[in-house]
DNA sequence: ACACAATTTATAATATTTTTTCGTTTAATT
DNA sequence: AATTAAACGAAAAAATATTATAAATTGTGT
């Protein structure tokens, strides 16, 4: 096998991962043909963007909400910007309209906010966590697409039940991804979401992208809307004037808090 | 079995205690193939963070000072049943099948064994919880159906998912229901789920119902199924001569627990 | 071809996990 | 209560895995 790059060497980590859950160092160096050193700084850089969790001697899938495992340190960290993103998505949203929330951790925050609004809406969503969520409060129309489910992951994926879109009329979707940049647009690692995500993304009227300052300028392996779909994008820090004169360029309306 | 990392062989231990309420470390060290010390070790750790308590010899559960005897005893009684219709009907699947679970919580206990199997399989459900306890287990392809999710229902409802059916050719459906007569068929109360479970009745080669004792006799609003769709009928008590000449005169075989 | 940067590897020092050993404690039995 | 076998804890030893650092390799641009 020729020598990969090491974009498509975590690509590959993550596919043996996804599908066996679990991986030692020693086995991957042998399959993979690289030195075990090599493995473990992927396995930290990985770790490091929430996609495994590092254990002696390999790792294994991050454990995710309604699963018995504590959170991680991480999740908890982040869980104020994702708090800060959403509040200001919820101003978009108008009652009455069909909105479509993917299955990320940002909207899963944006889901427990409705969950405490009094307004009239329907949410399709693909996640999991956020359809079950959502369905505490009646005033909300539920409807979580189907597909197929794997461990690791809350989100359905693959496009066996984009169909389901075929049936409503969306308004706004609400994404969020791994990276950003104007080049690639929104992208994400996981392959069979990104699949179902750019379905979801062509059915939606507009597009907010809900993402954190920390994912501005990566890209990660296969995108799934390009900078031009995107209506709106929201983030939880102020941004560079270069960076929001970008945007504006583009038409794309940001929200960001107000300095503090 | 390769050497499991810390992380797994504390999980595996949580799942052994909770199945047998008590565990030995000599049984462990051999079943888990470390030594004691280590176990030892591992149980000290889990009795810190309040997991298990401590015992001469082994852990059991811990108990808590205000367990209401009562009403766990009369869960458990009826999950035992649920587990011996559901036993008898892992007999039934075969590897390399696709099978249909409803949402009942009798297919959710079929689904916790499946998930303790080593057997190659596609499931298809309707059932939230059903998906995310299979989706464990990597040698089952978990699909889930999509539709509409309401309070206090943990199923899917609606045959906006129905689609997803068509897609996939299905050897056995099990399912229950709130009744069952030989003049109604299954039935249910909830008439959105029923709409779904006709459908998927359809789509099912053969049909498998899943019914304790209680349920016979009994019928709910809508019906889902016609008793001659029915092939396997499962429950949990022996039956009486006249039901069990009422299902052979009509071709479907009964599995029951042999008399005690 | 050369220098520069990025990536990978080798090696050695650390750190972690597991086992072995052994004296002590506990529980069961006489 | 004395005896005995099993279970325990502490600490050293052995086996593995990790990190840091420097060296080697590869690719890039000039």
């Amino acid at each position: 096998m020729s020598k990969l790059f090491v974009t498509e060497r975590r690509h590959k980590i993550m596919e043996i991962l996804n599908k066996e859950m679990r991986l030692t160092v020693k086995r991957l160096a042998g399959e993979l043909d690289v030195s075990e050193v090599t493995l473990r700084s992927d396995l930290k850089e990985m770790e490091k963007e929430g996609l495994l969790r590092r254990t002696h001697g390999g790792a294994m899938l991050p454990s995710y909400p309604g699963e018995e495992v504590s959170f991680s340190a991480r999740e908890k960290q982040n869980k104020n910007e994702k708090v800060i993103i959403a509040q200001q998505a919820l101003d978009i949203i108008k009652e009455g309209q069909c909105i479509l929330l993917d299955a990320s951790s940002t909207a899963l925050e944006l889901a427990k906010l409705l969950k405490q609004k009094n307004i009239k809406l329907t949410v399709v969503t693909s996640g999991i966590y956020t359809a079950l969520e959502l369905r505490e409060n009646p005033d909300l129309t539920v409807i979580l697409l189907g597909g197929v489910v794997r461990k690791g992951s809350s989100s359905l994926e693959g496009i066996l039940g984009s169909n389901i879109l075929d049936q409503v009329y969306v308004d706004i979707m609400f994404t969020s991804g791994n990276g950003f940049t104007f080049e690639t647009g929104l992208t994400d690692f996981n392959v069979y979401e990104v699949e179902l995500k750019t379905e979801m993304v062509k059915k939606a009227t507009s597009l907010v992208a809900l993402m954190d300052h920390s994912k501005i300028g990566k890209s990660s392996i296969s995108s799934f809307a390009r900078t031009d779909d995107i209506s709106y994008f929201i983030t939880d820090q102020t941004l560079t004037k270069e960076q929001y004169n970008n945007f504006e360029k583009r038409n794309i309306e940001v929200l960001c808090p107000v300095e503090a």
